[in-house]
DNA sequence: CAGATGGAAGGAAACGTTTACCATGCGGTC
DNA sequence: GACCGCATGGTAAACGTTTCCTTCCATCTG
């Protein structure tokens, strides 16, 4: 046992007689080991578990991507395992992982963070933490100091800062601001971006311009379909998601409005298909892939030695398109 | 030790203050099962392990949603691995696949079936057999007859023959036909599928009209501006995936051709997004979420009961929409 | 009241590795 | 010629469960 368990590792001398012995052997019983056994006696490194609510959409399978791609760079395995926005089973996820023993659990995905939100968060990455893991929010708002959790964001206030002041740049006065519901981290954020960038123009805030709703397509084409029925005036539209956007771009079709000539529309999120609308969409690039990758680093570097960031803030970046043009 | 086990298991009875008093140990200790050791003794249902080439194409994505989605209901945790297409790295999982007692590998994507990629599936194959696992091939050409795997196809024939035959009902007598790499299975397919179209409605094949590529954006921006340049006459485009319909789309529009006005244009896959191009895209279905959900049920099924089906071809879809008019 | 019955708890083997420690044999050194 | 060190191989403990088999004790049964 101890002379295969050695040729296999290669970390201890044999001889070639030997290892040509063993190394028949295990090709005629075609043997593997058995990675519960190793992982028993201390040899495996754990794997690296990602929470999502849904890996169809374009930005978090992009998230998947980076975070499988640097958990394989370090010898590790991703496992995934969407939520469908359920807690109950978050919270059997991390029970799940704690048995897994993950090296990392990351989770991903916009948030609405109330009291029970962070109660629910500090108790997982206490759980997690006692259990040698780590827990790693992505694109959520950060805990109180001192809980054991690893925070990765990007800058949404940022991009809507920067894709407001474009579009007043252009000379847009009126612009309808299509967010996401109330209360969800990212569209406060994202909301608070296009505030100031109005009040760095000292461009009056309207009301009537700014319409919150879901992240969804059809939340987009049912809210510029309301606003034209209602007759509102606008030039620009912000949408908190190029989805939003998506729907948007429909509903001004059916309305007889050409983009950009008649109604300038700017979307975020940078999805691949945003360059192959007609017209190619004005958006705000998040590094979604970069997001993943960084997660998973920050969460390993720490397990391997002491140290390194705990809450990092990827930047966001405004792709000029061209759904933006001067007002008529 | 035995009475702990029992109690967080609930397989034998346990007093009611014993239960209590485990209760409070597992609380005050922070303890979780060990996995490995469960594993070990027994106790573990193995993983289910998908190899994709890149999770973050929109129609793969949808393939893993399925995969994930059989698994949890089923109890089994999701391993995710990219290969980039590298066939070494594809040797590496199954071997890893084998190590970690997966109860299935699942294998996507499309592939050239050449006698160098039967060898090395059907060593997969046998390997993965002897370990106890399954191999499942997902939109693959099936093995040799014997072979210990599951194949769970789409008809990629017939859905192209359904769209070809749109075209040509709608008139269009001259179709650009856009295929994929020449020998890749399912491009081979569904050029088979349009020359059968073609043969059905007597309509005489024309080799100029048939230009391979790769299944790119780019590839289908590029083969229509060269087409276009050559002066090649034609009403419609059946392109071989969404990709390269949006890549041919571009180049249609750079040259000032309206669809569908001008021309005519469907693609195969309906990705997401193909109904917010402009025109919205007529295309054919694969029903990729139940190909990956179908492949984890036939595996699943296959370990529990024996029996059950070992190849299955799901049926494709034409999705009408307005990229497609009879010619002028 | 002796023996049977049954519910609840504990002891120990087994799962398949890794590795610290020990045993053996061999060549070389003083 | 005894001793040492090195290369190699073997033994057994340890990892943390589950579960079969015992044991213990209390309650029935005749």
């Amino acid at each position: 046992m101890a002379t295969v368990s050695r040729t296999l590792a290669g970390n201890y001398p044999v001889s070639t007689e030997t290892r040509a012995r063993v190394m028949a052997a295990v090709e005629s019983l075609h043997y593997v080991v058995n990675v519960h056994a190793k992982a028993l006696s201390g040899g495996v490194a754990g794997p690296v578990a990602l929470v999502i609510q849904d890996i169809t959409g374009p930005s978090l399978a992009h998230v998947a991507a980076g975070v499988e791609q640097e958990a394989t760079s370090r010898g590790r395995l991703s496992l995934v395992c969407s939520t469908r926005g359920d807690a109950a089973r978050e919270d059997d996820l991390i029970q799940l992982m704690r048995e897994q023993h993950a090296a990392a659990v990351v989770l991903v995905g916009g948030v609405v963070p109330d009291d029970a939100y962070h109660r629910r968060m500090a108790e997982y990455a206490k759980a997690l933490d006692a259990a040698g893991s780590r827990l790693v929010l992505v694109g959520r708002p950060p805990l109180p100091a001192g809980t054991p959790a690893t925070v990765v964001e990007y800058d949404d206030r940022g991009g809507a800062f920067q894709a407001t002041s474009h579009l007043l740049a252009a000379g847009h006065g009126r612009i309808l601001f299509l967010g996401g519901e109330p209360g969800l981290s990212s569209a406060e954020q994202r909301r608070e971006g296009h505030l100031a960038a109005l009040r760095a123009h000292s461009v009056p805030y309207e009301e009537e311009l700014d319409v919150p709703g879901s992240y969804t397509r059809t939340s987009g084409y049912r809210r510029v379909r309301d606003v034209l029925d209602a007759g509102l005036d606008f030039t620009a539209v912000l949408a908190g998601t190029d989805a939003i956007a998506v729907g948007a771009l429909a509903a001004l079709r059916e309305a007889d409005l050409r983009v950009p000539r008649d109604v300038s529309l700017v979307g975020f999120d940078d999805v691949p298909y945003a360059t192959d609308l007609t017209p190619s969409l004005t958006t705000v690039r998040v590094p979604y892939e970069e997001l993943g990758r960084t997660a998973v680093r920050l969460a390993l570097d720490r397990e391997e030695r002491i140290g390194g960031d705990n809450h990092v803030v990827l930047s966001t970046q405004l792709v000029i398109r061209e759904s933006v043009r001067p007002p008529r």
